[in-house]
RNA sequence: GUCCCGGUAGCUCAGUUGGAUAGAGCAGCAGAUUUCUAAUCUGCAGGUCGGUGGUUCGAGUCCACCCCGGGACGCCA
């Protein structure tokens, strides 16, 4: 009997790598930097719990036969190694199977059952700017808004969780002549502001793109008065002012109460919308100039780009700015003043373009350079369109876009009936609440239908938006790991206890191979929130709901006669129901204690 | 015309840095329940990874060309 390692940290895969890396320098004479065991978890369990499939790579450049080289790792592993490992076995052309003794799993979830859950921590030493939701003023929130909203809400979550600096970004449409226009056009018809709606706003934005065109015969009169309104406004007349932040206030109502709806953390601490940068856009364009980056095309001022015909706009012949101003504005006011060492923009993917050409442009004049630290990155994270049954983006019968708070209330409206519904039943956990609180979890499960399922897809595809398949309970749905919280709830409330501090017993197949998932939260979440994927984040709840539940059909954890057994399985109940827990908030999901 | 994104099971989609027999869910079929919450679990079936060529010990993944679908392309954002 070996005596039984003793782990420093939770996290197995990372001990296992420094292990097996220092064996491999030790048998091959390998240099550190080229000694990667390329350790990944199995592909299936019958190879084991971890694969290294270092040696293929190695035995090419050694000019040596693979599976010799793997044998002479393996003959060199340390005692550490061989204390925490079951078996290593060398299989087809030279993989390296690890299979763990369960005493190193039942360490490491020990090590892991704190609060942190194994999650690491960056101290704040890392910074990252989140551009998300990026609504209009005086416009409707529509299922684009949803996207931009819950995507950006959850990469700042997740770097939040990671002890990362987190700035979130609204870059509100709240500047420049299109609001100008609303606002003269809300004006001119005698609108009061103090108890206009969004939609009495939406109403007058529409009538102002429609008295401005060229062809209507108000064109002239309208424009006049709009570009009255904006110098105004630029000239901080009081009532213009007054009148615009009451635009904006209404707007913003609306938007932070579906933000709420949602579970999303913004609020106008967020807001740094483009009227925030009005005032640096002349130094802004000035600065390409000066740079020698910015020519003069037809009267207006462009950027060029070695090896790409389009150009970037970043003044109009007439002398004003536009959008790609303010976004390059933005992008260093972020970098410079909020110290982003990341800037994620959750922005639209057809805006892929425009955000290239605005990066490479913040590049080249060095905005992203700072004194002894690597270059701020500035990274798209493009969203695809929520598309309706006929995979034309989503519409309504009429032709509308679909609004935000419309298809919430569907989704809403939905959950509640499901969880009215189920809560008939006599036996049903649910049975005997009352209506508001069935309500409230109803709301719950009918939110985290339609964000899991935007989550949980490569967030840079389209997706078709098909509320029976997102609610339907089955499958990879945010309601089935609600599901299976609530069932751990209603174990842990049964029992009275949660088993923490008990021994665990890692024995039978499923013990294994839930507490081995477990274990793999913290570097799961690094590598999630690195390549900005809440995808992969879900892709994790998922598969943890999954094995909880086999584990649970396969491992009776109340109906034991043994305590022991009963306080270990307890324990791994509690620590899953925590790790699902922790990792749905992440995506600003509620996990209902009964459903 | 130029550029970008995608094409994986009947449908919807995963697929990490190039690793073993390409995985899930839905739909289909066969089972498990006097339930620690069956909104569950177990099993079966289902594939020319758009096509061709290349790189190499190994390609869904990298490269080239082609086909199909979607998108963006100077004074909107």
């Amino acid at each position: 009997m070996a005596t039984p390692a003793t782990l420093a940290t939770c996290d197995l895969s990372h001990t296992l790598e420094t292990l097996l890396r220092s064996a491999i320098i030790t048998a091959l004479g390998t240099a550190a930097g080229a000694a990667d065991p390329q350790l990944k978890p199995s592909a299936s369990p019958k190879f084991g719990d971890f694969q290294a499939n270092f040696a293929m790579a190695l035995a090419k450049t050694l000019g040596r036969n693979p599976r010799e080289v793997a044998q002479a790792v393996v003959a060199a592993a340390p005692p550490a190694l061989m204390d925490l490992c079951e078996s290593l076995e060398i299989a087809g052309p030279g993989f390296v199977n690890i299979r763990l003794k369960p005493s190193s799993i039942a360490q490491a979830l020990a090590l892991m059952d704190s609060p942190g859950l194994g999650v690491p921590d960056s101290q704040q030493t890392q910074t990252i700017a989140v551009d998300l939701c990026g609504v209009n003023v005086a416009k409707q929130m529509h299922v684009g808004h949803l996207r931009a909203t819950i995507i950006g809400d959850t990469i700042a979550r997740m770097h939040e969780r990671l002890g990362w600096r987190v700035f979130r970004q609204n870059h509100l449409g709240d500047w420049g002549l299109p609001i100008a226009m609303t606002l003269a056009s809300l004006r001119r018809a005698g609108v009061d502001l103090s108890r206009a709606t969004l939609d009495d706003l939406n109403a007058a934005y529409r009538r102002a793109q429609t008295e401005g065109l060229p062809e209507a015969p108000e064109h002239d009169a309208a424009l006049a008065d709009a570009h009255d309104t904006l110098r105004k406004l630029q000239a901080h007349d009081p009532d213009t002012v007054a009148q615009w932040q009451a635009i904006i206030e209404v707007t913003m109502r609306e938007v932070f109460s579906s933000a709420r709806t949602l579970g999303v953390i913004l609020g106008p601490e967020h807001s740094r919308g483009e009227s925030f940068f009005r005032d640096r856009l002349g130094a802004t364009a000035d600065a390409f100039v000066a740079a020698g980056l910015a020519e003069r095309d037809a009267g207006a001022l462009i950027v060029r780009f070695p090896g790409r015909e389009r150009p970037l706009l970043i003044q109009k012949s007439d002398g004003t700015s536009l959008y790609a101003t303010t976004d390059l504005a933005a992008a260093r006011y972020r970098i410079e003043e909020l110290g982003a060492d990341l800037v994620a923009y959750c922005v639209d993917a057809r805006q892929r373009d425009h955000f290239k050409d605005v990066f490479d442009a913040v590049a080249m004049i060095g905005w992203t350079r700072r004194a002894g630290k690597p270059d701020a990155r500035l990274v798209h994270v493009p969203f695809g369109a929520v598309l309706g049954e006929d995979k034309r983006p989503l519409k309504t019968r009429s032709g509308e876009n679909v609004t935000l708070a419309s298809l919430l209330a569907e989704a809403t409206a939905r959950g509640r009936r499901e969880v009215h519904a189920r809560a008939q039943a006599p036996d049903a956990p649910t049975a005997g609440l009352s209506s508001d609180e069935l309500d409230a979890i109803g709301q719950s499960v009918g939110i985290a239908a339609i964000k899991y399922a935007d989550l949980s897809g490569d967030v840079g595809r389209d997706y078709v938006f098909d509320l029976d398949r997102m609610i339907s309970f089955e499958g990879d749905t945010g309601p089935y790991a609600q599901y299976a919280v609530a069932r751990i709830a209603g174990i842990l409330a049964k029992a009275g206890a949660n088993g923490r501090g008990a021994p665990l017993i890692i024995a039978t197949d499923e013990e294994r191979a839930l507490g081995l998932h477990l274990l793999r939260y913290g570097s799961t979440l690094k590598a999630a929130a690195a390549a900005l994927a809440p995808n992969r984040l879900a892709a994790y709840i998922y598969e943890l709901a999954n094995t909880f539940n086999s584990f649970y059909q396969a491992c009776p954890v109340l109906k034991g006669s043994d305590p022991d057994l009963r306080a270990s399985r307890l324990r791994l109940c509690d620590l899953s129901r925590r790790v699902l827990s922790d990792a749905l908030s992440l995506m600003g999901i509620d996990s209902p204690a009964r459903m």
